[in-house]
DNA sequence: CCTAATCTTTCCAGCAGGGGGAAGGTCAAG
DNA sequence: CTTGACCTTCCCCCTGCTGGAAAGATTAGG
């Protein structure tokens, strides 16, 4: 299976695949003798698997661990349990800065009447 | 006022104030006659009030629309609570995506029992 | 006055996580 | 044979800085 395809079903773009394949994340199973990459079941469901765990936000480095992981048919589920509790735990570390960021942005704005007169709260509260 | 006491003062790194500097930003009062960035009290004012406002999650490109309307004192604050609105619609998504992300990811390491066994739904799911 | 330490300058390189596009090789259809 | 859709490598671009090297300026101490 050539980039393009492999690219599709696993739902990312070709470059990003070829990103992966260079920062040896997902590596093709072998290359043609033209030099296209050639990717097997094996490679497109690594590659799925990648897309997933970056859309529920966990880092390169992060899937580099839980791939091994994946791949690893010995490994306790504990050691998944740990990556996935301490991205969690980023996760809701983020939550509470984004909370208090967006109250007090909030509170500016609804403060601020929004008209053609100078007077501004928030630049106020800026400056 | 040198660099580094403007950053001092400021509450930002050397480095950051030069950038900025560089990409005008907030540019220096002028330059001594060794070449050395002098500030003045508003250009002191203007470094503080990114820092802030970076801390607001506004971006650079943010930053310096808002910068141009602190120094505007003819503008309608409307044009300012323009610009933090659209900024406080953009946290609001992000907060959204993220209590998505959170409960789905929370759903999971509570599932998984985290013990020797390789049984893992965290991996089952991404996989 | 000399020296060493502490500024300051510029430029170069890089982080994540790719995106955009050029220059060139390959391959199947018509 | 040609066209068009692939594929390759290469390098630069983005955000928002951060670090380091090399070189000049200033300042404190002896």
């Amino acid at each position: 299976m050539k980039i393009s395809h492999a690219a599709r079903q696993a739902g990312l773009p070709v470059k990003t695949v070829r990103y992966y394949a260079d920062i040896g994340l997902v590596k093709p199973a072998g290359r043609s003798m033209s030099g296209y990459r050639e990717y097997d079941e094996a490679g497109l469901a690594k590659l799925g698997f990648v897309r997933r765990a970056r859309e529920f936000g966990f880092s390169i480095e992060e899937c580099r661990e839980l791939l091994s992981l994946y791949e690893d048919r010995d490994r306790a589920s504990s050691d998944v349990r740990t990556i996935a509790s301490a991205h969690l735990a980023e996760i809701e570390e983020k939550q509470r800065q984004l909370a208090a960021l967006r109250d007090e942005l909030a509170y500016l704005v609804k403060t601020c009447q929004g008209n053609d007169r100078p007077d501004c709260p928030i630049l106020d509260r800026l400056g």
